[in-house]
DNA sequence: CCATTTAATCTGTAATACATAATTATAAAT
DNA sequence: ATTTATAATTATGTATTACAGATTAAATGG
């Protein structure tokens, strides 16, 4: 009888709305989060609504400037390069830790994600291709069995994805990165603990080059640095990255 | 003309008075945080007792259970073997990245940290032996510069200094311990970052181990410890872990 | 036209009130 | 007497309101 009185906190709404608007860029790294706007659009006090922001602020999706307000965060280049080697390090630790423990059960479970993964990937369904994506490295994360790991991992990745439209931007890129997953999927069903580090390390570190790249390329309009980066020979990515 | 006016909101004021409680164990883990108690206590109502208690949960200092009430974070014997790897992995990192990046300056401010440990710890002084080892560590994390490397590692650190106490109490583990900074000053001092990376990552098992061994002699509750547990043969521990 | 002051706006803080879940105490029944 | 059910108490979760202090924008005067 009670299927569902209203289990769900208001604030916890408005973070899952505010969350979608952010990952759907229709609030942008940078932007200024309006308060009264979004309250009375909403039609509740200012209260649950920074409730739901300081939520959104521990999950690092937002950033509170004393006095300033609310911003969507926004990383800088220099952020995201020291981001990602962070990322590289811990995703690394995890497909050794996964690939270690494989069990049957969970090999299976990582050739259906990958499968989705090549599905969407194959379709141009880019939403759906970066979604099952990112659940792919979820999971992976999970099959550590380091709770800890699992968590810190995951609280980094979650950063990567403010910029998921940027990262796939890239031509080429999602077919090298596939190219890298079927790798990954390699060394999983051989067991290969080091292997799996590797590539999944340096899987990371390819993204990051890619972002560079693209940066560089687009020129200048992001947020501040980036001046207009030397478009040299375009010859620098390798062809697998 | 503005020289500090009230710059400190109350609730911080409240969340550094429970953080002191916190880590000097007058509130210790597992231990449940009464609102109503400490809010008349302080004199201040609910509001902003709790908002000091969402800064402590993003700390990580205390945990929320709905509907269940606030309880100061208490790690279990697992959570320490999963945590101790990856602080191993993060802290060895920054070592590694800190001893290619040295400078004269820095050094010499580190051999000055690693002084004063050398100090407190031949005084018995254990308090401030335990903070200024905690202040070496996060100066060596600094050093590594690589900001979100720096802040991964010095969210994680904090939840070890919890239990700070449990750390210094088995004998002989100051000793070992400060070997073990020794030979991280030298890999410093030689700019040898793999070795200074080794040193770290398994200065940090160390600890681990040393922690493991306490709660198998210790014996088994977790919170009420050390009661009058059996002070059997101490030689059970080595004398370099 | 620039600088200083005034006004308007937004953020930060906290008291208060109410609703609901959890706990404890009480009462009833087998 | 033990167990179950119900009632009372207590604690937590949620949100409105109000006010203070900063920041930004506007306006006024030199």
């Amino acid at each position: 009888m009670t299927g569902k009185i209203k289990s769900v906190a208001l604030y916890q709404e408005v973070a899952e709305r505010l969350r979608q608007r952010i990952y759907s860029q229709s609030l942008k790294p940078g932007d200024w989060v309006d308060e009264l706007a979004l309250a009375q659009e909403f039609g509740i006090s200012r209260t649950p609504l920074r409730e739901a922001l300081k939520v959104l602020h521990t999950e690092g999706l937002v950033t509170l400037k004393p006095r300033r307000g609310c911003y969507v965060t926004e990383l800088s280049a220099e952020d995201l390069d020291s981001l990602y080697p962070v990322m590289a390090l811990l995703e690394g630790r995890c497909a050794f830790e996964a690939a270690r423990r494989m069990t049957a059960t969970n090999l299976k479970l990582l050739d259906e994600m990958h499968a989705k993964v090549e599905k969407f990937a194959a379709a141009n369904d880019i939403d759906r291709y970066y979604e099952s994506n990112y659940a792919f490295h979820g999971a992976v994360e999970e099959m550590a069995g380091n709770p800890w790991l699992t968590r810190t991992a995951t609280d980094l990745r979650r950063f990567l994805k403010l910029y998921r439209r940027r990262q796939l931007q890239l031509p080429g890129r999602v077919v090298s990165s596939l190219n890298e997953h079927r790798l990954m999927m390699k060394a999983f069903h051989d067991k290969n603990a080091k292997a799996a580090e590797k590539i999944t390390h340096d899987h990371l570190l390819n993204h990051q080059a890619a972002l560079t790249q693209l940066e560089a390329a687009s020129g200048a309009q992001p947020n501040a640095t980036q001046a207009a980066l030397k478009s040299d020979s375009k010859g620098r990515m390798k062809a697998t990255v």
